[in-house]
DNA sequence: AATGAATGAGAGTTCATTCAT
DNA sequence: GATGAATGAACTCTCATTCAT
C-alpha cells in the first residue's frame, strides 16, 4: 500500500512459475512438458498457471525471454591486456557457460522448436547470443580502430571467433558425444581459436 | 522365399514408410508428428506401422539413419586446383547443404531430441556430419604434407573450417531468423571461410 | 444511510450486473455464457457477481426476471376502432416485437433451458407472454360481450390469434431459417391471422 | 464377405452410439451434455465416439438428422373421409407426436441451440417439419382444386393449421407449464384447431 | 462491498498402442 | 502381412466458485 513499485506478491509467484517451468521444459522439452507437470512442480493448480500464463507457449515463451540474462559475458572496451589475452577470457567464459547442462538443455528446445515457432528462436536469439555478439564486435571494433587488426567487418568477425570457440566440443555437445569440457579444455579450445582469429585478421 | 537376398517386397514397404515418415518427422517435429498422420501419408492403416517398427521413437531413428547419406560431398585427394579454391567449392557445397529447409528441419529435429535420445544424435551425427569431416580432415592432412598447410591437428581445422563456414548465415536460419541463401550468398560465406582459414594455416 | 427506501448503491449495481448479463447470456446461450464474461463486460471482478447472486443459475433467473417488462403490446378496451383494425395493429406489434434478435435470442435460451430449469420458463411465461394473452383474452369476452364475435372461450382464442400470426414467419426464424421480417411483412402476416380469426369467430 | 452391402459392424456401432448420444443430449441438453458421459453411456471408451465422429457438434448433429424420420403422419391424398375428419385426425397425430417427452425434449435443444448452430436448425426442420407440412400442404391443394376449400397459397394454410394445433397445449409444455396431454385432449384440440381452419378456408 | 488470486474438477480432443480378424 | 476398430491415458485449457484481504 502506498508503496512505489509493485504487486510484489503476484510478481513474486509468477517469476517463481517461471523458474520452475524453466527446469521442466529443459528437462523434457517443450512438446513433453505437460502443463500437469509444471503445476504440480510449481506446487499449485494448473488453473493457476493460466492466471498468469494465457497458453503453454506463453510461458515457454517467458522462460526463454528471462534466460537471455544468463552469462556474464561484458566485453570490457578499456580492457588492456594484449588481445590475445582478452580473447581467450572472453570465448573461454563463452564456451564456459554454453556448455553448462542447462544452456546445452535450451539451446537444444530452442532450435528444436524454431521451425514451429518463429517469433520464439527470434526471441532466444535477441535475449542471448545477438548481445553478446554485439559486444565483441564492438570490441573488435575497438582494436580494429587501435590499429591491432584488420579493418573487416566487425559483426561477421565476431561471429567466426565464437564459431571457432564452439567449433569442437560444443558441436560434440549439442549431439550428445562428448561430456562437459574440464575447465582447461575450456581453455585450450579458446586459445585456439584465437590464435585462428588473430592470424586471419593480424594488420 | 527360396530367394537369395531377401524378403524384397516387405523391404520396399518398410523402405517406404521411413521415406514418408521423415517428411512428416522434419515436418512437424518429433512430438508433433503423429502415427496416424503418417500411417495416412504412408496410405496404410496405423496398425501396419507396428509391423515393421515397435514403436515411434523406433520408426524415429529408423528415419534418422538412413538420412546420413545425403549430401554428396566428395573431397577428392587427387584434386589438383589451388586449395583456396577446393575448400570454396567444397565449403560451398556443404553450406548449400545444410541450409536446404529439409536438411535444417532434421538437423532441429535432432538436436532438439538429442537431450532424450543420446543414441539418436550419436547415429545422426555418425551418419553425416562425422563422415564429412574426417573427409576434409583427410584432403587437410594431405596438403599438410604436401607442405601447403602449417602442420596440425587435421580433424580439428577441419571442424574449424566447416564451423567458420556455418558461422553467421547458417546460425541464423537455426533460430529462423534468416531465409535459405542464394547461392551467390553462399560462395561468398565459404570464400571468407578459406580465407580465415588459409591465414591461419598458413605454412 | 439514513435514507427512507434502499440500499440504492447496491441496487443500482445489481440492476447494472443483470442488464449487462442479459446482452452476455442471449449472446451465448446459457451454457457458453461464462461469468468471467460477465464480469468484464460489467467491468467488475467476478468475486462481486457473487456478492450479488449466489450462482450462475440465480443470476440467469434474475435476467429473464426483469425481461417480462418489454414489449408495450397493451390492449385497449374502449378501443373504438373495427375488430379487425385492432387485431391487426395489435398481432402486428407483438410480431414485430418477437421478431426483434434479441427477444428471439431470449426465447431460444428460455425454451432451450426450460427442461432443465422448470421454474425459468414458468417465471419468463408468466412475466413475458401470459400477461399478453391475457389482455386479448379481455378485448376478445370484450367484444364477444358486444356481440361481435361468436361466444367462446376468450382465452383459447386468444392463443390461437398469436399462434395464427406467429405461424409462418416467427417459426422460420426459431430456426434460423429466415431474417427478420420487413414492417410490410409484420403487417401482411397479422392482415391474415386476423382473417382466418374474424372468420372462425363470426358471430 | 462378399456381401452386397455393408460394413455392418461399424454401421451397427454408429448407430448405437448415436442412439445413446440422443437420450443424453434430449436429457441434458447439447452444452450440459459431455462426451465423457456419452461414452460411459455407450458402454465405451470416449476415444471410440471420435472413431465415428469428428467433434461433438457432428455426433449432435447425427442425432438430430436420424431424429427427422420419426412421427409417422403421412397424410393420404386419397383419403376419401370428410375434410374435418381428416385434420383431426392428421392434427390429433402430429399433436400426440410433438408432446411426447422426446420430442419435446429434442425441440427445445434443437431450438436453443439454433442461434449457434444455424446449419443445424435447418437440418432438423428440414429433416422433420418441413416434410410434414409439405404434405399436408399438398392434400390442402388437392381439397381446394376438388372445390372443398377457399383457393389460397396451401403452405402458409398448412402451416396455420399446425400452429393452431400446437396454439394451447404444446405452446404451455414448451415452457414446462403442463404435462402431457391425454389423448382426449389431444383429439379436442386438434379438432378446435380443424374447426377454426374451416371456417376461415370454407369456399 | 469489492477484489482477484487460487482452485480442482472436468471439458473436448488426440495419441501411441493393441488385437481380433 | 495387413487392417482398422477400440482403448484409456494424457493433453491443453476453461469453468464456477471460494476466500483472504
Amino acid at each position: 500500500m502506498g508503496c512505489g513499485e509493485a504487486d510484489t506478491k503476484g510478481d513474486a509467484r509468477r517469476r517463481r512459475i517461471v523458474e520452475v517451468a524453466r527446469s521442466v521444459f529443459l528437462e523434457k522439452g517443450y512438446g513433453a512438458a505437460s502443463m500437469s507437470a509444471i503445476a504440480a512442480a510449481v506446487g499449485g493448480s494448473k488453473g493457476t498457471l493460466y492466471v498468469y500464463f494465457r497458453s503453454k507457449a506463453e510461458l515457454f515463451e517467458a522462460v526463454i525471454r528471462q534466460f537471455g540474462e544468463g552469462g556474464d559475458l561484458t566485453a570490457d572496451l578499456s580492457d588492456s591486456r594484449r588481445l590475445e589475452e582478452v580473447l581467450t577470457d572472453l570465448g573461454g567464459r563463452m564456451l564456459a557457460f554454453v556448455c553448462q547442462p542447462e544452456t546445452l538443455a535450451l539451446y537444444r528446445t530452442v532450435i528444436g522448436e524454431s521451425g514451429r515457432f518463429p517469433e520464439l528462436g527470434e526471441a532466444f536469439f535477441k535475449a542471448g547470443p545477438q548481445d553478446k555478439i554485439a559486444r565483441l564486435a564492438a570490441l573488435i571494433a575497438h582494436r580494429m580502430d587501435a590499429g591491432e587488426l584488420r579493418r573487416a567487418d566487425p559483426e561477421i568477425a565476431a561471429h567466426q571467433f565464437f564459431s571457432l570457440c564452439r567449433a569442437v566440443r560444443h558441436q560434440h555437445m549439442l549431439f550428445g558425444l562428448a561430456l562437459a569440457p574440464a575447465d582447461a579444455d575450456v581453455v585450450t579450445e579458446a586459445k585456439e581459436a584465437a590464435r585462428v582469429f588473430l592470424a586471419a585478421y593480424a594488420p
